[in-house]
DNA sequence: GTCTATAGGCCGATAGAC
DNA sequence: GTCTATCGGCCTATAGAC
């Protein structure tokens, strides 16, 4: 991965954070070097501190901007019906949490290694991702079409459900995407008591 | 933590294991050092070696001891309605993730620190586990008593749902141990089909 | 923006005394 | 069984040249 000295900042910097997630994802963030993604990436260590300020900022930028991404790739549309939303929600968590599994895997087992003002922020933003499933469900209760004994821990219920796809989904499978899909929501319609 | 020089084999053997599960589990195997281990057991660095072969040896013991806990901790009455059966699982198995959190988060999140072999083992006993839940799932169906799609990935889904009260549960918090059984239980009875 | 070189430090694991 | 001491190595981060 060597190369020639040269100023390629505009491919660099979006390389860096793609080696290091997957770096990361795989191996955990304690266990990876800076030389590891250096060497990855193809600079040297010390060109990384050009891009990001320690490794703990590379760690944070990697989250925060994945829930940005999520937060930003979900469109609700609130005048539907809270069950054709609730499906919606259930396809929509799935696929994007198959498209971006090492970001899921990272927010969920790296929050501990992160500064406690850059845990609580990434907290925050976790908790608007949970309300926006949990309106979905306040809605369903109040339109009758539910039957929820506890919003809140319905919505981290599910959630939970749903990304554990990510720790056995294998391309190519027994199962395609929208057969998972299926059962899931399937699962989670019965889960909700819309049955 | 420091102390005299003596033999106390069967204080602390076991004092390593509790201390690296805690510390492991805060801040990942990757990130403490045998002698953070050594000074939280209160002995040098050199003398942990005398009870495990390395520091991967450590881990895969935590985590196999870990699984053969909790499959020995469940007892399942295949005689018994697959209704009831399935309530006791939900109960027992969100009593036993809160009780033994530390290693919960271990097994779910150091495996990729195992070595091949290692690896294999614990999946090995992972999949008995679930194993137990899938049966009382096709014996729910078989009576009639319960509609899913996919057993093997309800049982996967099931789980995760579960286990994932580690991850928001606080002792004092607003839902006591008793309430929250209940409203899994709730959640998963209608999950499978069997309101 | 990237390189080379390096500072200052911690790492896992082992040897040998007691 | 535990200690002290240590080997050889890798770590993050920085300095200064180009």
């Amino acid at each position: 991965m060597a190369r020639t000295q040269g100023s390629r900042s505009e491919i660099t910097g979006p390389l860096i954070r793609e080696k290091s997630r997957k770096l990361f994802a795989r191996h955990g963030y304690a266990a990876v070097s800076m030389r590891q993604i250096a060497s990855a990436v193809g600079v040297q260590a010390g060109a990384l501190y050009a891009y990001t300020a320690d490794k703990q900022a590379l760690l944070f930028q990697l989250l925060e901007s994945h829930m940005q991404t999520l937060l930003a790739a979900w469109q609700d549309d609130a005048t539907a019906d809270p069950l054709t939303r609730l499906e919606r929600f259930v396809r929509f968590h799935i696929d994007f949490s198959l498209d971006h599994s090492d970001a899921v895997f990272l927010s969920y087992m790296e929050l501990r290694n992160l500064t406690p003002e850059n845990y609580r922020a990434i907290a925050a933003l976790r908790g608007r991702y949970e309300a926006l499933l949990e309106g979905i469900l306040r809605d369903g209760i109040e339109a009758g079409l539910m039957r929820i004994a506890d919003r809140k821990l319905a919505s981290m219920a599910l959630i939970a459900m749903l990304t554990g796809v990510t720790t056995w989904y294998q391309e190519g499978g027994r199962l395609d995407r929208r057969r998972i899909g299926d059962i899931y929501w399937s699962l989670t319609r019965g889960a909700v008591g819309a049955d």
